[in-house]
DNA sequence: TTGGAATGTTAGTGATCACTAACTATCTTC
DNA sequence: GAAGATAGTTAGTGATCACTAACATTCCAA
């Protein structure tokens, strides 16, 4: 593992628990086995260094393929499919939303990390639009219910971030069970 | 209003926008109007200013009081109205949750933060069993149900905290009158 | 009018920060 | 074995940080 590889990856991780502020270029440096000096020849600043870390280790997820390929119309089946790839992913970015959620002026960066949810918005919505049109969805705004999906994971994924020690005992699995039993009755005609 | 006032006010404005460490004790005082003297006479520390910035400034709703004097037993009426409180809670401390949850050492602060969403939980969960005791809910997991329906609005109120500009063009009210549509057809038999 | 509390001013502490200069050591590769 | 790239070491820059000491001022209540 060459230096760059060592640096990003200590970045990434002391970042995500202390925030951007919150960690040093030295202490970067320590964590990645490697001097000081060899983190600002090789990225020149340390926004830059977080930079290029986003830009390398932001998990790139494959949506569209699965909405092309994977899909059974069913809409129990393909919403907890669905949710399962949105926590998926997000959790493979899990250190990187820390970091740049933690840090307002980090705003520019969240471009990058909100991607995939805006792009799973559009498959959403054109799912259920599709869905409508083969009679197997009631009328309604495929979008507004495609974003409360959305919000509903979302929410689920960031309270799981922000507080480990959940503000309830029920099992993840079990709430995303009845979220989507909820869809299914709440959608189906 | 006095110099203490003036302080946690400027306080909770400052760190809102560029987070505990992104703010100077100086540039508190100066926003405040105010020697920097007088924060540490007044306060001792920075931790401290923003601890009895939080304890004073943290809205309390009487949520209870709502759930006892103002359901209707229509589901459709309840859950706006619940949202509606969920909302204007939250959005009245917006500023202090982007403090806490934007800077990890202050995971401690977020107990106060965190407060009101689990007692919403407890009632909303004790609502829905009644509910379903009347007969006008069908048998699901009640606590599962109010999980979903808190995480789906945490999640729309977080997406507005962190990302000003929407993920979409959709009016808000607009998602949350779907959202009571969906939980009104998901749950009632 | 006077005493005391609150506040301001100024100058400073030592620590840490991101970042640099200058020089040396270790490699690989031809 | 020389060249060139990559790395380490050391010492330092100037800036900023939270926080303090010492003294002067303002202001209100008794």
């Amino acid at each position: 593992m060459d230096s760059r590889t060592k640096l990003m990856l200590a970045a990434i991780d002391r970042m995500a628990e202390r925030g951007y502020k919150g960690v040093s270029t030295k202490e970067i440096a320590a964590a990645a086995g490697v001097s000081e000096m060899t983190l600002f020849r090789q990225f020149g600043s340390k926004m830059n260094l977080l930079e290029k870390a986003i830009e390398r280790y932001h998990y790139a997820a494959e949506m569209t393929q699965v909405f092309e390929e994977r899909l059974t119309w069913n809409l129990r089946e393909d919403l907890l499919l669905i949710g399962r790839m949105y926590h998926e992913t997000m959790d493979r970015n899990r250190k990187l939303f820390l970091i740049v959620l933690g840090d307002n002026e980090l705003a520019g960066l969240r471009e990058q990390a909100q991607k995939h949810p805006r792009k799973l918005l559009e498959l959403l919505t054109g799912y259920f639009t599709e869905m409508r049109s083969r009679g197997k969805l009631i009328e309604t705004d495929a979008e507004a219910q495609a974003i409360a999906f959305m919000w509903l994971h979302y929410g689920a994924f960031l309270s799981r971030l922000f507080a480990p020690s959940s503000i309830t005992s029920l099992p993840f699995s079990e709430v995303m069970e009845s979220s989507v039993e909820l869809f299914a009755r709440g959608l189906t005609p």
